[in-house]
RNA sequence: UGGGACGUCGACAAGCGGUAAGUCAGCGGUUUUUGGUGCCGCCAAUCGCAGGUUCGAAUCCUGCCGUCCCAGCCA
């Protein structure tokens, strides 16, 4: 397994670094193990998102760590939900994120003869059953009380079903006639005959497998009866020997289920270990929910760049350097947690910082004229391409006497402490002169400001006054008549709330979204360079934030999108000062 | 009130009987031709609570409290 196009930084994931490798470990040690082989068993029924990153870094990365193996195995037992486009989304995704199985690509739907037999010799044991009872009896039968949040739940022992006791014989007539399509899809049932007054839900004659007339995206109308997940997932992991079987929290009550298939179908004893999954504030982490959000066209898509989804991500600038480097931060243990996605856009400042190159780029533009400047001049300044590497060298910028500065980046009346473009102060034309304003124009008809004046100082070239007088502030601009015309797109958090699931009763969560959230700017300008820009491509707009290309970039004008604002201690002093 | 798990700074998270790492956030300062970056400093007399064991407890024991998960013929 490669780790991408980075080499691993000094704060990857250690042998022994957290309780998984820590058992790991101890496995190898007490001869439990002699190897490590892990995999990851997505459903193709659904993009992947930033939680699943953490899932699968932690089944590559462990194997990894100790000179093993990771399978990429499709978990697709049901037909319902899967596609072969979520089988395409996924692999895409997962090398983006820069792992690699090479050869090691299976599915769960290769094993279904292979849990065919397994289940036979099940019944065959006297360990399964064919049962005849409905969804409904059979619920009630499990002698559980009726779903209900926050009412202690009672649950008596359940009964069992009047068809437990089967003779083998029939069972394996019936289940045979089960795969040969001659029952209603429903009619029928494969349980594990286990202990209907279990204490653990889960171990209640669990079902083995259904009966569901749907043609699969692989296996397409060879089997009308599918296996469940948790028959299913013990004997793929057997057959494909793997030794750490590493999954979420809410898998821990399977466990001695996962333990029970293995024992009585005497293969090979993977171990089940389990993690808390990852949550990150402001944002949904469950493909159930994102895919409401796509089929109910509160996002472009899967790959809209306000979505948590890995090629959402993507699409918004983030880069899989910065998104190993989140997931080597977060730790792995067994707390239910909830990360600041603050975090998260720390990586990406911290690795597109050192990467970057700076460009300049007016979002909302404002004309700013320099009455001294010689009429018609073109000067070409200097400019660095990213002072954090010196190896990005500089590159020419056209000065003018007409400029696109930002809006924000003058008041008539400036607030306290505000030190950039005012009627009489003084700020740098970054990389090009120190300017004075002289004053501003207004439209007659409305009175909105519709230029600035100012008069440049000649001895200020590159931005240097000779006589080190100080000029606090200094702003970004482009020359109007070399300015390339952009979109921007500007993003917010898709949810305001902290928590978006933590809705009061009734309420819909989707309702809480920011319909804001997207913001396109068309009258945006940028430096000539970005003319050129492809998708995919990343910039730091100076002093506004880091920006990527989108693919909805064409020739006639490059769209981007903002991946992450920089930090902005002016808007915290604008916050405090109301 | 059946079962399974988890409770260390606002958020993550080390710690594994010898006297509370680190990161993000926050706060203050400094450098700066990005109000960015960098740098410096502050931010847990205390580990959910209460007892107990011990020379010594976040770490061991007991009890309590709180939170999460489970009643799909989904995974």
């Amino acid at each position: 397994m490669a780790t991408g196009a980075s080499e691993p930084g000094a704060s990857e994931p250690k042998p022994g670094s957290d309780f998984i490798r820590e058992a790991v470990k101890a496995d190898l040690s007490s001869g439990r193990f002699k190897d490590v082989r892990t995999r990851f068993p997505p459903e193709p029924n659904g993009w992947l998102h930033i939680g699943h990153t953490k899932a699968f870094s932690i089944d590559f990365g462990v194997a990894q760590d100790f000179g093993g193996v990771c399978n990429l195995r499709f978990d697709d037992t049901n037909p319902e939900k899967e596609d072969q486009s979520y089988v395409d989304a996924i692999k895409r995704d997962i090398r983006w994120l820069g792992y690699e199985w090479g050869a090691n690509e299976f599915y769960a739907s290769d094993y279904y003869d292979y849990l065919y037999d397994l289940a036979i010799k099940l019944i065959k044991k006297g360990k399964a059953y064919v049962d005849d009872l409905s969804d409904e009896e059979m619920r009630q039968y499990r002698g559980t009380a009726v779903p209900d949040k926050n009412n202690i739940t009672l649950t008596p022992p359940g009964k069992n079903s009047p068809w437990r006791e089967r003779p083998v014989d029939e069972n394996l007539d019936l289940f045979a006639r089960m795969k040969a399509g001659e029952f209603a899809d429903g009619a029928k049932t494969l349980r594990a005959k286990i202990d209907m007054a279990h204490p653990n839900l889960v171990m209640r004659d669990p079902v083995m497998y259904r009966i569901r007339r749907e043609p699969h995206y692989r296996t397409g109308d060879a089997w009308c009866i599918y296996p469940m997940y948790d028959f299913q997932h013990p004997l793929s992991d057997a057959k494909e020997g793997i030794t750490h079987s590493l999954c979420s929290l809410e898998y821990e009550i399977h466990r001695p289920l996962y333990d029970w298939f293995i024992q009585e179908a005497e293969v090979f004893p993977s171990r089940q270990i389990e993690f808390a999954r990852l949550n990150i504030t402001h944002t949904v982490l469950s493909k159930r929910w994102l895919l409401r959000l796509v089929q109910e066209k509160l996002v472009s898509g899967w790959d809209d760049p306000r979505m948590p989804t890995l090629a959402g991500l993507r699409r918004r600038g983030y880069t899989p350097e910065s998104i190993r480097d989140f997931l080597s931060r977060i730790g792995i243990a067994k707390t239910d947690s909830m990360v600041d996605i603050q975090l998260l856009e720390h990586c990406l400042r911290e690795d597109l910082n050192k990467r970057a190159h700076r460009v300049m780029a007016v979002l909302k533009p404002l004309k700013l004229i320099v009455d001294n400047w010689p009429a018609g001049a073109v000067e070409w300044v200097d400019a660095v391409n990213n002072p954090e590497d010196e190896g990005a060298g500089t590159r020419a910028l056209p000065f003018t006497g007409e400029l696109w500065i930002e809006r924000d980046d003058f008041q008539a009346v400036p607030p306290p402490k505000y030190f950039r473009l005012f009627p009489g102060n003084s700020v740098r034309l970054r990389y090009g002169y120190i300017i004075t304003c002289t004053g501003y124009d207004t439209d007659p008809a409305t009175g909105e400001l519709s230029a600035v004046h100012c008069s440049y100082d000649p001895d200020t070239k590159g931005g240097n006054a000779p006589d080190n007088r100080k000029v606090k502030g200094t702003i970004h601009w482009v020359s109007a008549s070399h300015a390339v015309p952009i979109e921007a797109r500007l993003y917010e958090r898709l949810f305001p709330a902290e928590r978006p699931m933590d809705v009061p009763a009734g309420t819909d969560w989707l309702s809480t979204i920011d319909p804001d959230s997207a913001q396109v700017l068309q009258g945006a300008y940028g430096e000539p360079s970005l003319a050129s820009a492809k998708p995919g491509d990343f910039f730091q707009f100076e002093r506004l934030g880091y920006f990527s290309c989108d693919p909805d970039t064409r020739d006639s004008r490059a769209v981007f999108n903002r991946s992450v604002s920089l930090k902005d201690s002016w808007a915290k002093i604008e916050k405090k000062q109301g």
